[in-house]
DNA sequence: TATAAAATTTAGATTAGCCTAAATTATGTA
DNA sequence: TACATAATTTAGGCTAATCTAAATTTTATA
């Protein structure tokens, strides 16, 4: 039982996860999966079969040990193959997630095991996110958001939280990528718009821009 | 429409027409794809509704040159991951058919492309068979059946026409691979048997054997 | 060339994954 | 806390790809 929409499903279901405690909802996986409630519905109820969730009527669901582990082992996968995109194919980090969802769905240990080695086991994707290792444990950065960094302190852009193509390549024009040092100049009272000294030129960000990069302070 | 069906179907109609002349059976077809003939009259009915091939009731099919076209695309596809899988993933030519069958139907032109760029162009693959460039021509050698080359000639493997791992292995196990160059020493009437010498050793090998290598003169 | 055997097609059913529309349950607010 | 609204589930269908069993056509042979 390992279908390539029962994959979706458990990604979708741990990313849902990560924002807010307790079960996750009908119509936030329906919204993710792009697919209507009540499909999602019968889906739960064939993933509870498989323990892959716990499931309770009206109330969402919550992944079982087995379903994490299914889920990281998908992540794993998808955050290994945009790292070998970017790494050895010339793609950029706006271009990759298409891709990575198709190939994420490859059946094969070996073929993981060894695209691991091949890239020297990374432990983060070109979007700043961790790689599950092997065993599906993944280092996770301390990091806070742009908005959040305190004025004059310096840190590193380590991630992003909005994965937009057109975020990122908005980054991409501003120069702003993993690695950049960031710098809080000002803030503007008046629209909570920053003035930030991004690598080696200064330049302003709306808010909404600061709330989707992470920093390490 | 590109489903993973239709383009299985397609690949095994494009390697039943290799075999012989004139149009495919749909027997041939079930036996390759593994389903029954009444599955694969469903089948040659849709693909002939998409101009992929020439169906005429209880006569067959032929592909169309659309239908040449999608087939040596996936088949590209096939090979050049087939050779990834050994030039940098540590893989046997006995192991890869089985992950390149799920790879060959990733959709992204960028991606095949680059996986050409990155491997430099390969011509063959790992088991001997050429890799249909960016315009799907592909260079054939002219290559002959180990059984037909003549005694005392030399020839160099160029391929195998059984892709079986248990072949494959069993040619590892023999120290025959691709490049080994190979002369018949002696041909035993009595079981068709052969004395070769095979790079640095002579060995015996069944008339079976000697009809699943090519070799060129 | 009749006719038996083999190949192929048709008819009707099944399954997974989705849908719409209607019914049910939970939630938030007056 | 009652009740309107939102969320969720149920019931019943649809499509793609498969199947079995029966009917039809082709082929091979006596």
């Amino acid at each position: 039982m390992q279908s390539l929409s029962t994959e979706n499903y458990l990604k979708a279901i741990y990313h849902a996860a990560q924002f807010r405690e307790g079960t996750v909802a009908t119509t936030s996986i329906a919204n993710k999966i792009g697919a209507k409630p009540s499909s999602v519905t019968d889906m739960f109820k064939k993933l509870a079969d498989h323990n892959l969730v716990e499931y309770e009527k009206y109330k969402g669901v919550t992944l079982t040990t087995d379903g994490v582990k299914k889920a990281l082992h998908i992540i794993r996968k998808h955050r290994l193959w945009e790292s070998f995109l970017v790494s050895h194919l010339n793609f950029s980090w706006d271009e990759v997630h298409q891709v990575a969802e198709q190939l994420e769905h490859i059946q094969s240990e070996k073929l993981t095991n060894e695209l691991d080695r091949f890239l020297d086991y990374p432990t983060h994707d070109p979007h700043g996110d961790p790689i599950p290792n092997r065993a599906l444990f993944m280092k996770t950065h301390n990091k806070i958001l742009l908005l959040d960094l305190p004025l004059n302190k310096e840190g590193v852009c380590v991630g992003v939280k909005d994965n937009s193509s057109d975020f990122l390549r908005y980054l991409d024009r501003r120069q702003i990528g993993i690695g950049t040092p960031i710098l809080i100049l000002h803030r503007e009272e008046y629209d909570q718009s920053l003035h930030i000294q991004a690598g080696n030129s200064t330049l302003m960000i709306t808010e909404k821009t600061a709330e989707n990069i992470y920093v390490k302070p």
